[in-house]
DNA sequence: GGACATTGCTGAGGTTACCTCATCATGAGG
DNA sequence: CCTCATGATGAGGTAACCTCAGCAATGTCC
């Protein structure tokens, strides 16, 4: 019943813009993906270490915040990056409840050649674009976001 | 150790081309949730509703191909929307081993609400464009989808 | 200087949305 | 027919979140 139809081309393309929207952020997000698989390290653990990386050691809660996620799942994202040696727990020394989170060594040289990779992905992926098209991207999205 | 640092401001947000996407698609998955909500289902049972509105009745492996899932995801997909009476299982004619599955009456009408309610959202979103910049937003998405 | 509520982290355990692998019935080709 | 492939699903796993309860340290108020 039904089907004598166009098989199907290998997506769901309808044109709104919402669509093609979308499409844009898939194609984006497994380019990100694929950025990220020499180190091993998951989007959720690279967002982290960025925030580290642009802010310092902060208090878990803090780290939480940033990431939008509760507290008690931040915990978790540390322990992933503890355990490879990417970041370690201090004693907070004003509130002796608080645990700080710090890069290591290792930490900031991974961050640091993410944050690397990450902005030539970016520019292997904008740079279909001519500059021309690059501000006018910029220029509408920022009102997207800005309501 | 580094911390005579600017206090964060709610959110994180580095001016890059990227960074900005994602803000937006952040705000328009958001808007989308909401828009969901008055018939309590989820994105992805949304996305199931919808590929069966545009192509009728498909077997449950055709359906898994479109949302680009495992096809024993799919069967959850459908465990879901069959438990609210949107969809039904019906045997393949041509093939006693796959079912089809179909929209019911309930299903068709649900489907077209949200389809609607998308839809306004859509406009209310990208609302805030002129029709030049949509026009551009368009265009410029579309070279960066087809690469 | 207690008493008491609050705060910061984490253990325990749950949910969601996926996955793989094994199984079972059916179908298709030699 | 016998074998192999295919469609759906049971069983069981994982990742990334969540809430709630509990513990230790802090702040507050009389």
């Amino acid at each position: 019943m039904c089907c004598y139809r166009i098989p199907v081309t290998g997506s769901d393309d309808e044109e709104s813009l919402a669509e093609t929207f979308w499409a844009v952020a898939r194609r984006l997000r497994h380019q990100s993906k694929r950025t990220l698989e020499p180190w091993e390290i998951n989007p959720g653990h690279a967002r982290a270490l960025a925030v580290l990386m642009r802010h310092g050691a902060v208090r878990l809660s803090v780290l939480a915040e940033h990431l939008r996620i509760a507290p008690r799942s931040a915990t978790e994202v540390v322990d992933g990056l503890a355990e490879r040696g990417l970041v370690e727990r201090q004693p907070d020394p004003v509130d002796r409840r608080a645990t700080l989170v710090a890069l290591t060594g290792e930490g900031e040289r991974v961050g640091e050649a993410i944050r690397v990779a990450r902005a030539a992905e970016a520019e292997r992926f904008f740079g279909a674009l001519d500059p021309a098209d690059r501000a006018e991207l910029t220029r509408i999205l920022r009102r997207l976001r800005d309501d």
